[in-house]
DNA sequence: TCGGCTAGCACTTTTGAATTGG
DNA sequence: ACCAATTCAAAAGTGCTAGCCG
């Protein structure tokens, strides 16, 4: 249970924002509180690399600094999630900001009832490459373009008490995503044909203040990565989107509009024949989708509808729309494989070194990338545990495993691959939220949404590691993710 | 020429104000 | 006067498609 994720600190932000003579970025942070959607701070998030963790306590842990193991958070729906993911989920992005289908949805339970609590959700780059849709999968089309400007999703509940987030789902529905890079309404911006993944951040906190010296708790789901599309490529994802998503039940086969269905379907079957030199069955295709060892998780589950997964039986590789999973595949072995299906009976997380106490990392789960997600996502999904630690030097030896491992991009700004995931602990992701106030940074940049407004997102991993050599992690998997801020900037 | 993007379309669900009835 | 249920129009969300653009 959890009894306190309240942590000393060394600066403390409310003072600072008191007496600061800003007193009109200080307004605007108090009517952040009430603000359903927001970005500003940039947070320094550090992984501490552990590939060997096996999820014993080290020696010298603090006991009671990660007593908040108990804390689950669940997503909801994931057999749809899944169903996508078998295929290759796509997220239409649009100027005006678009919904996500299937929305996230969440479960929570383990918090204390009378805690306040904040949720966040934030995407990441599942990698640092462009893809393209060809002949029915996706390739890689080159290298990633420059991060546009990271924005973080409050929950509009938040903040709320423990018990509020536990008795009923919570769903993150009107979170938009949106390719404007201009964007004055919040939403988050993506790149078209880039990969995402969200994160989902849980903070004890009172307010929005608090959040700077909380810990916070980080969760991911591999079957929640998308593309980042303007128009859907892949057909099946079409129809899975157009059967499940109740806006769209208009183009459905059996509705009033099935006159123009098959007009359309007949057109674009013309199009898309002019396109794909040979015609693919649903069955044909879906057996074309790549090869990958990276949904070992889910074997057992059918790659097509989720009344298939009581099929146990089959045990095959899954089959991944994903070229570079395919090809992250070969080259990576999830150390999460062989996990037991309820990871959240495992989570728990585990203090590190006293020494590392500030800011802590561990990894239970994995790598946020599907490339190397393997655990199992039944009913709960799953997800990774990290509590960043700022003053831990990673290993080499991590580190160089990482490099081998990914030999893709790699960051030159001295930041640290993340090893993959430890064995045995797929969990949630802790972090001691790093302040995005400090001095080289000012309140200022929480307010103005403009996009000249917008620093280049990795201009705090070179700022913070000026304070420490650590204080940017990397992704397991990719580049740039790790210099993924937590809270960016302004979007109000 | 091609691939990505956008605006407008038809259709649906959601939302909230207005109305009605107890 | 108050409250709950119902109705209905507007708003919002959805995929489709033609056309634009780099």
């Amino acid at each position: 249970m959890v009894t306190s994720w309240r942590r000393p600190v060394t600066i403390c932000f409310l003072s600072w924002i008191l007496s600061s003579p800003r007193t009109r970025a200080a307004e605007q942070f108090l009517d952040l509180l009430a603000c359903p959607v927001f970005g500003g701070c940039s947070m320094q998030t550090v992984r501490d690399l552990k590939p060997g963790f096996s999820g014993a306590a080290p020696p010298s842990m603090a006991p009671d600094a990660y007593l908040q193991g108990n804390i689950r958070l669940t997503l909801e729906e994931p057999e749809l999630w899944k169903s996508f993911h078998d295929i290759g989920t796509e997220m239409i992005i649009t100027k005006p900001g678009r919904r996500m289908f299937p929305h996230c949805k969440v479960s929570l339970s383990g918090l204390i009832p009378c805690a306040k609590y904040i949720l966040l959700v934030d995407m990441v780059p599942e990698d640092g490459y462009r893809y393209k849709w060809n002949k029915d999968k996706w390739e890689v089309a080159g290298k990633a373009e420059p991060q546009p400007p990271c924005r973080t999703y409050l929950h509009p509940d938040s903040p709320a008490p423990g018990s509020h987030w536990m008795k009923q789902t919570v769903s993150f529905l009107k979170l938009k995503l949106t390719n404007n890079t201009l964007d004055q309404h919040g939403h988050i911006i993506l790149h078209s044909m880039h990969r995402y993944h969200p994160r989902f951040h849980l903070v004890q906190a009172d307010d929005l203040f608090s959040v700077r010296w909380s810990v916070f708790q980080t969760f991911t789901f591999p079957e929640t990565s998308f593309m980042a599309v303007t128009a859907y490529q892949n057909n099946k994802i079409t129809k899975l989107k157009i059967d499940h998503n109740p806006f769209a039940k208009g183009f459905r086969d059996e509705g009033t509009n099935k006159k123009r269905r098959a007009i359309k379907s007949a057109a674009s079957a013309d199009k898309r024949a002019k396109v794909a030199d040979t015609s693919i069955s649903e069955e044909d295709s879906s057996t074309d989708l790549c090869r990958s060892s990276a949904y070992a998780g889910y074997e057992g589950d059918g790659a097509q509808a989720p009344k298939q997964s009581e099929d146990a039986a089959v045990k095959e590789e899954r089959y991944s729309p994903w070229t570079s999973e395919r090809e992250h595949a070969a080259r990576t072995d999830s150390p999460t494989r062989g996990d037991p299906p309820d990871v959240y009976g495992t989570e728990q997380l585990v203090p590190a070194l006293a020494s590392y106490q500030p800011y802590r990392y561990h990894e239970y789960g994995k790598s946020p990338s599907p490339s190397s997600s393997t655990s199992s996502t039944t009913g709960s999904g799953r997800f990774e545990s990290r509590v960043p630690d700022v003053a831990t030097v990673p290993d080499h030896d991590s580190l160089k495993l990482s490099q081998h491992l990914h030999p893709g991009p790699q960051d030159h700004n001295g930041v640290l691959n993340m090893t993959m995931a430890p064995p045995t602990k797929p969990g949630v992701i802790s972090h001691h939220i790093y302040g995005p106030y400090g001095p080289e940074q000012p309140l200022g940049q929480w307010s103005g949404p403009g996009a000249a407004q917008y620093p280049p997102p990795h201009h705090l991993t070179s700022d913070y590691a000026t304070q420490a050599v650590h204080h940017s992690y990397h992704h397991g998997n990719v580049a740039e993710w790790s210099q993924y801020p937590l809270f960016s900037y302004s979007c109000w």
